[in-house]
RNA sequence: UGGGAUGUCGCCAAGUGGCUAAGGCACCAGGUUUUGAUCCUGGCAUUCGCAGGUUCGAGUCCUGCCAUCCCAGCCA
């Protein structure tokens, strides 16, 4: 229907009375991540609204880099992150910027709040400006330096920036209010002195602005219309609008608070998620269980279904959490609908066709899509020899069991339909292979009027490629992991299986590997990048909906 | 205990005082089907955190209460 990136919500709708009322002509916005880590999930959220609102409403969207603090921030994140907002499908153009590239303005402006009388050099050691500060019951205390002269104030800033003071031991403030009951407004500190390497400025400066006073002046700066950020930061509102409404700025964008995307069953702390690398619980950052947005690439999650998630989910200033069923829902819709078919056994079971002749070999045909011919068809070898899953066959199944057991008939998909005649078991009384005949007037699958309930899915013995398949499932047994005392003790231990011994038509691997098929009855899978041996190897993306299983489960 | 915010179906989320409280996911019941997939049909909140009040009329306004979240970095 509406092929807007984003819904109507709360800031649409401030947007839309902005706009009428001639506030604004043209919608700026901005994406600002500190690149000190890799984005995830709940970072899509802010990406697909910052960017998408710009892209409705024909304005914008900058990308701009909040490195502040030279301590935690790396080039190599900044890459990252660009690579992970361009594999989203949004694009930046000339657009890109740093909070560092203000420095020098960020800088002026300080001098200006001294010259004003509105900031100070306060010389009280870390721990003494925390217990000055005073805690939620009672009011700060103000700093002895906190009336040094202004002509004293731009002297020790201009020091501070020389270099001319030790890291630490001094601050330029702002001169608010000590007794504000929000502590964000108790004379926050502006600048600190740090003898770091910056990822931009090198050592040029050893005096670096904080957040509240760099976020807003940078959005000014920029002629960001609305700067959108997530709840945490609504405290910091009434500060954002301070430093704005005191320093001889034109613009003043308005910050806009939304709630975080949560995802039951996963976590998105970059320190969580830092210790599932660090323990080896997962593979990297990129493990396609992660979070992370290098995980679901790949994974195989197709950023169009992302984008089509985050746009499902809405933006409220509700906390929530979202449910993984809708971001499964999402992906098998999208899937379904733009990936081709293919037949793979994951857990093989041989089948023999005795009635078949043993020198005999048949290229069949099938549709690469059951709803859309614009796909093609592929041929499929078929011969007497064949691989179906384990899970097709039951020894003693009831009537409701529409698959293979002694003296049923079912059908190969885009084959015949075969008749199990026997299973053969081993010393455990394991069923190791099934001895089956085939009707030859049923070939393409079709027969007579006879009624036959099930279709499985096969693949030829002899034709068939051997591929690794990795199937994933929630990496936490929990539905708020966040939420528990160590979110460790609620790993699922069975959140990856491998199976070596998968079996696929040929043709998966002559067609496309950078596309996402449907292994039908299966679930959707994408090739893994690893090249690490001459196996190919395959990420389940997400299962199908299986109505089977959950009778099953029902039924217990 | 101070400041800021949020509470509409199991999970999200529309609703901006006036017909029977959108929609999606989940769930349930049917139908179609060469994927037990897809698709289609139907069901699923006498009620909007609770209690009062204003009004001809309230989820929407007022008052009080309750619950939950955020804030005491020279992090962002």
């Amino acid at each position: 229907m509406t092929d807007k990136y984003v819904t109507e919500n709360f800031i649409t709708q401030i947007i839309d009375a902005d706009l009428a009322s001639g506030k604004h002509t043209d919608i700026v916005t901005r994406f600002p991540p500190e690149p000190n880590g890799y984005l995830h999930i709940g970072h899509a959220k802010s990406i697909c609204l910052n960017f998408g609102v710009a892209a409705d409403y024909s304005g914008v969207c900058h990308l701009r880099f909040d490195d502040t603090n030279p301590e935690k921030e790396s080039a190599e994140y900044a890459e990252a992150i660009r690579e992970d907002v361009k594999w989203l499908g949004f694009d930046w153009g000339e657009l890109q910027h740093n909070a560092s590239d203000y420095f020098q303005q960020l800088y002026d402006y300080a001098v200006e709040l001294i010259n004003k009388g509105l900031a100070y050099v306060d010389d009280q050691s870390i721990e003494e400006i925390r217990e000055n500060r005073g805690d939620f019951n009672t009011p700060g205390k103000n700093s002895p330096y906190r009336e040094r002269s202004v002509e004293e104030n731009l002297d020790l800033f201009k020091r501070m920036k020389a270099g001319e003071f030790d890291d630490g031991s001094k601050v330029l403030r702002a001169k608010i209010d000590m007794t504000s009951g929000n502590i964000n407004m108790r004379d926050p500190v502006i600048y600190r002195i740090r003898r770091l390497h910056h990822i931009h400025t090198g050592d040029t400066w050893c005096i670096y602005p904080m957040y509240d006073f760099t976020h807003g002046i940078s959005d000014a700066i920029e002629g960001i219309t609305h700067s959108l950020c997530t709840l945490e930061f609504e405290d910091h509102r009434p500060l954002y609008d301070w430093y704005l409404d005191n320093i001889s700025i034109p613009n003043h964008p308005q910050q806009i608070e939304f709630s975080r995307l949560n995802l039951s069953f996963t976590i998105t702390s970059k320190r969580k998620l830092n210790q599932l690398v660090e323990n080896n619980v997962v593979d990297g950052w990129d493990d396609p269980r992660m979070s992370t947005l290098s995980g679901m690439r790949r994974r195989g999650y197709p950023p169009a279904a992302i984008r089509e998630f985050i746009k499902r989910v809405g933006v409220s200033k509700s906390e929530s959490v979202i449910s993984m069923t809708v971001l499964e829902d999402t992906l098998r819709s999208h899937l379904n609908k733009v990936a081709p078919r293919v037949m793979g056994v994951l857990r093989p079971l041989k089948v023999v066709i005795e009635n078949y002749p043993e020198d005999k070999e048949e290229i069949l045909t099938g549709a690469n899509h059951p709803q859309d011919d614009s796909y093609g068809e592929r041929e499929i070898p078929f011969g007497r020899e064949i691989y179906v899953e384990q899970s097709d066959y039951k020894e003693n199944a009831n009537r409701k069991f529409f698959r293979l057991t002694e003296g049923r008939e079912v059908r190969l998909r885009h084959a015949y339909y075969i008749t199990c005649q026997k299973a053969i078991k081993n010393e455990q009384g394991e069923v190791v292979e099934l001895r089956c005949t085939y009707d030859p007037e049923s070939r393409g699958g079709t027969a007579d009027g006879r009624k036959v309930k099930g279709t499985i899915h096969w693949v030829s013995a002899k034709h068939a490629k051997n591929i690794e398949v990795r199937l994933y499932d929630r990496l936490f047994n929990h539905p708020k992991p966040a939420s528990l005392d160590n979110f460790l003790d609620a790993i699922n231990p069975d959140s990856l299986t491998i199976l070596k011994d998968a079996l696929v038509e040929p043709y998966l691997l002559e067609a496309d590997q950078d596309t996402v098929y449907q292994f039908e009855r299966n679930a959707y899978f994408k090739r893994d990048k690893t090249h690490e041996t001459d196996q190919p190897v395959f990420n389940q993306v997400v299962t199908m909906r299986d109505s089977w299983a959950k009778l099953e489960e029902n039924n217990q």
